[in-house]
DNA sequence: CGGTAAAGTAAACGCTGTCCACATACACTA
DNA sequence: TAGTGTATGTGGACAGCGTTTACTTTACCG
């Protein structure tokens, strides 16, 4: 449902009428309908963190730690926004209701065991420590990069820029990824 | 109903409960509650549009024009994030439901007649009439500068980032514009 | 004075989340 | 083996929501 709907179209009753199920036994799993979208948003993050991994595991170490640090970052970054434009409904979702930054809730991760956050932290280290990012340049700078893209892809789902066509919203997140690597420093 | 509670507060029959009337009443002035909620955005817009002016209005024409045109862009950027933390409500019901960006209602300006995004449009220009931007940069670079603040602006106000202080966020948001005249050349 | 258009009302429908009391079914223990 | 407790599901009800249909009032203008 949430993949369909985003997080308006999850609503209990309906679950139960697809469970083949009466509407109350929802209440045996799930304290209220906040918890059972908990649920949901918590699946829909693993899915995120599962998408910015394959997109990762594209660029192997090679020569160059620059090179890969800039990759790292930037395949953070597009499989961030492939995913919001692959999986609308579950990108929504995933952000549709405020779980804190700092609560590693293992059930948001994937095969790394790392949220979105850490993925993009982890992205952003490799660059501080090939060289490309002083101490201080680092600082916060995941929430630096983590707005860029998240703005973008929320003015294209649910925003003006929602007729946009696909393929000149991933160039605009080409452009958005480069502007970061300059700009962070 | 918007500003206290955001778009899910913009309730058809409690509005007609605080203007003493019945329910259907309010089916005489608009054709159902997307368009009540329509009209609630375009107020929100104009709030939205005035503020950045606001912002706007502190720095003239001096000397320098490259002067001037980063300043415009940052009250921009800041005017922009201001209004989000001062109005969270209105913010996020502005955004709530995509009008597209290039359907220039009246109704969402402010004084100058300009829009959220013209008036950002208008920082623009001004960067590349004094030099700081190339004809090809400034090409499509609203919604790069766009995406940034109101990445910030969302992530703050219903995600992850909700419990983080005021003071933060808009130093947060000085290193985002800082970083977008650097990035987008 | 009369007719027309705008605004408001009343009752009803189906949808939602949620609470209450009650039924079953399985597991473990005395 | 009998019995009890916990997990799960059911049925009925309530308030709130958006919306429709049909009816009433109000005001104005020729």
């Amino acid at each position: 449902m949430a993949r369909v709907g985003g997080p308006d179209a999850v609503v209990l009753r309906e679950a139960t009428r697809q469970a083949v199920v009466s509407p109350n036994a929802a209440y045996r799993h799930f304290a209220n309908q906040a918890a059972l979208l908990d649920a949901v948003r918590s699946v829909c993050l693993s899915r995120l963190a599962a998408a910015i991994e394959e997109e990762m595991s594209k660029t192997r170490l090679g020569r160059d730690p620059q090179v890969f640090a800039r990759k790292s970052l930037r395949a953070v970054g597009m499989g961030y926004l492939g995913f919001a434009m692959r999986e609308p409904g579950m990108f929504r979702t995933a952000f549709s209701v405020p779980p804190t930054v700092d609560s590693p809730n293992p059930a948001n991760t994937a095969s790394m065991g790392l949220n979105p956050f850490e993925l993009l932290s982890l992205a952003l280290n490799r660059m501080q420590e090939s060289g490309l990012l002083t101490k201080k340049d680092r600082k916060d700078a995941e929430y630096l990069a983590w707005s860029t893209v998240h703005g973008l892809a929320l003015l294209v789902l649910e925003g003006p820029l929602h007729k946009m066509p696909h393929e000149r919203v991933l160039a605009l997140g080409e452009r958005l990824v480069t502007m970061v690597e300059r700009g962070l420093s």
